[in-house]
DNA sequence: GTGAAAGCGCTAACAC
DNA sequence: GTGTTAGCGCTTTCAC
């Protein structure tokens, strides 16, 4: 059996108020008084049980986040990011994984109410269009990261995603390419899918190149995909001279392919990546890329909770900064 | 203010005991009144405190688990494999992350005993030696991973380092190479260190071969320390044709200074990783390693601690299977 | 400054 | 089968 307040306060010869008052400091007490719940304290090794103080604080200082895949290393690196900052404000962790299924990401949501838990963050949930009432109902505080929720009242944290992609064709684009084809993300997560090919079409368009038909292939995130899509392409007649990919993972599969193919990279094809996950740095040519930084996203989402948990004021949408990382895989052509 | 019992039994006509035994199924009730009582709880969007039923159950369905590192991979899929067996039986989790500090790590601790969490899996924890007293006095169930813990009464999951090292040693062996170098792990982490390396040297002895002055280099996971520690064996007088490297991660960076200096990988020499990630079949060429899988890790851990909450009988060293993955960068020779 | 007592939302005897 | 009640370990009025 652990030792509970009631023992401390037995053995110190005082109230249980009076301990608790101590282990508070929530009002002042007489030192002589303090010094003897202390040493009995240290004596029995007690340790406050948060779950009895929750019930009557309503406060459980621990926050819900919940990611659609931990292998993921966005997500896990986000998840470093959201820890870094609420650690320090004595806030943990409770880790939903919803492998991607709207089911599981409704049961977290009950659990995280079940649970008290005293914020939420989302990062790329399935469920929304449908489903948003659900997080209305929800009364906590929350942000969601990886979904625009344009004309609701969630606060979000995101990347530009159009423009990111934008500038990163026109970065090919500035180096002399004009037949560009693009890897996309999956069409069901607008984010890499829809956006990151918007931003692309967007500057082909700025720029007045033309899109020719199978110069756009879907990818699922897996580098395997990534392998799959840019075969497609180059099985077309006419070929690009260079290759804007939605998601870095997938761009290791278009190098592997382009390697398997005995096409060179950058002298050949020069490929363009996004996210700057570390394996950019670690293939061979290092990956020019977007540099997309999960771990910031998760500060970003962890300060803008933090703040709704003090009432303070907060952006409705907040923008965390890209840029582009020149490493070796592009190649300026005349 | 949210629904509670005590508003559903008012609204349903009900004393709050028949509701909880609705909501619990824990004694028979008159079906009419268990269907009013659940047409009220679906009409309120009632959802059960969890921490008022945990403060009476003395149970709370969540387990803690400590990784000193969230952004490497190899914790990521660890955390995976506890959380597919956990939340299996509604378990769900509360992630420590101790940025491989003591200080965290046991402030973690405590925190764990504070929440009431029902159990502790414990990964690569670094204040063993010294601090082992602290996990005894938890008296909570708990399982720890990546420390042999030897003559304690904590039950471990690990693979056999020494063994897969020396397997893979065997291998490049058996492969007809003979002067064989090492990157090990850092000292400081038995397992990818000591053990890692132990099992090199029992390979290289039990076949007859020496091991030359500067054959072994130490580095500290990173695919740079990698980098750095290849590159200080090839400076030596006498070249390996084969190196057996502790961790894929620096296997990378070992791949990329063979690259970096045109030594090809595998006709000029062989690479031999350890870990098998995601990493070791993007390379270029793909890298021969033994398969240690996080994710079996986490899963091991997780039934572990299941049957210990179940009060099922346990093993207290539970050994996770390795085999050997061979790709591309090992080349036999005469 | 200190203690007695109410109550947080729930479960589990215990009576009926 | 159902309701009443004690109590889980804590914080916080409210008296003194």
């Amino acid at each position: 059996m652990a030792v509970t307040i009631k023992d401390i306060a037995q053995l110190a010869n005082v109230s249980i108020a009076t301990v608790s008052r101590v282990l508070n400091n929530s009002k002042p007490v007489r030192p002589e008084l303090r010094d003897k719940v202390m040493r009995v304290v240290e004596e029995t090794g007690f340790q406050p049980n948060a779950i009895a103080r929750s019930l009557v604080n309503k406060e459980t200082r621990i926050i819900g986040v919940m990611i659609p895949d931990i292998s993921n290393n966005f997500y896990s690196n986000l998840l470093y990011g959201v820890d870094s900052v609420i650690s320090e404000y004595d806030y943990s962790m409770f880790l939903a994984i919803s492998d991607e299924t709207v089911e599981k990401e409704l049961k977290y949501l009950r659990l995280f109410k079940e649970k008290q838990i005293d914020g939420v963050i989302l990062a790329s949930i399935h469920f929304l269009e449908g489903n948003i009432h659900s997080l209305h109902e929800m009364q906590v505080p929350m942000v969601v990261t990886g979904h625009d929720l344009h004309g609701y009242q969630i606060p979000t944290v995101n990347v530009n995603n159009v423009q990111a992609s934008y500038d990163a064709t026109a970065y090919l684009i500035s180096q002399g390419h004009r037949r560009i084809a693009c890897v996309s993300g999956p069409l069901w997560d607008p984010p890499c899918g829809l956006d990151r090919m918007g931003g692309y079409r967007k500057a082909m368009r700025a720029h007045g190149l033309p899109i020719p038909e199978g110069f756009v292939a879907e990818g699922d995130f897996t580098p395997k995909s990534g392998y799959e899509a840019v075969k497609r392409i180059f099985e077309e007649k006419e070929r690009p001279t260079a290759i804007f990919v939605a998601t870095d993972l997938m761009a290791v599969g278009v190098l592997n392919y382009l390697h398997d193919e005995g096409i060179r990279v950058p002298d050949d094809v020069s490929v363009m990546g996004f996210d700057n996950l570390e394996i950019a740095s670690l293939t061979r040519p290092m990956l020019s890329t977007v540099h997309n930084d999960p771990y910031m996203y998760g500060r970003a989402a962890g300060e803008q909770l933090l703040k709704q948990l003090r009432n303070e004021p907060i952006e409705r949408m907040s923008t965390v900064p890209h840029d582009l990382v020149i490493r070796q895989s592009v190649k300026a052509v005349l």
